[in-house]
DNA sequence: ATGCACCCTCTAGTCGCTAGAGGGTCAAGC
DNA sequence: GCTTGACCCTCTAGCGACTAGAGGGTGCAT
């Protein structure tokens, strides 16, 4: 089986970098792997199992502190999984909202460029919109 | 006049943090006021329009180098303002796609959401499609 | 035995501030 | 004239989530 991978080998196959591997040990996100003679990380499929799921939360958005409550949550696997809904709606919700804001900054900027004569910079919309009221 | 104002005048005056004004000249964004007597920055009506500049692009999301480029421009009022032009377009299309890849994220996340039937973390979905593949 | 890709630790840098420690200054009220 | 309290000063470290670099060791093929 796929057992034992060396840091590279699981950075290629989750599409992480070694660097951020080291990171996600040094803040207990990932757990500490075994050694080789060599001082090598040794990782197995339970590693890989759990950087994936790292791997995608962080793709979606999530937090680094809000994956960590998600693995936590996703272990006990008897309880109720409310908690994890309110996690994912909380984030979507902060999502939308940065929608709203760029969206809305979005189209300021689009009426600003609009205004821009392209002649020079003495009357230039742009700089005088920036400039104090 | 409005002469001759203190940090926290300068402050309350633009909406910004006392700190953030010492970062700024910090940094070079804002150019170092003289000094009073007793050591206490005096700022200069030049300083609030410059201010002012710098916290409405920042408003706006340019970043502090586009700020910087922006009033290396502004100060060059014979010139063209084509270069202007460039860095608000390009700020343009980076908000749209970040829009676009929020929006994509939120709608993984709402199916994602909806799929969850609300039972155990053994079942639950999120939980689930968060797991590796 | 030599080269090269990979691995190790440790430290500091990124961005745009923010917070805190440990002090000095200024104006008003008593 | 003395105290109080709001303001100001410098300097340093912290946030989140990595990223980059120095200076070295390991493993394997040629």
């Amino acid at each position: 089986m796929s057992e034992k991978l060396t840091i590279g080998k699981l950075a290629s196959a989750t599409g992480t970098k070694v660097e951020t591997i080291r990171y996600y040990e040094q803040i207990g996100l990932l757990p500490t792997p075994a050694r080789s003679a060599g001082n090598y990380r040794t990782y197995e499929g339970e590693h890989l199992r759990r950087l994936s799921f790292i791997r995608r939360a962080r793709d979606l958005g999530f937090s680094i502190e809000q994956v960590r409550e998600l693995m936590g949550l996703a272990d006990r696997r008897e309880q109720s999984c409310m908690a994890v809904d309110v996690i994912a709606n909380q984030h979507r919700d902060a999502i939308a909202r940065k929608i709203a804001d760029l969206t809305a900054l979005a189209s300021e900027l689009d009426a600003l460029i609009d205004s821009c004569s392209r002649n020079t910079v003495a009357d230039c919309r742009i700089i005088e919109a920036l400039g104090p009221s």
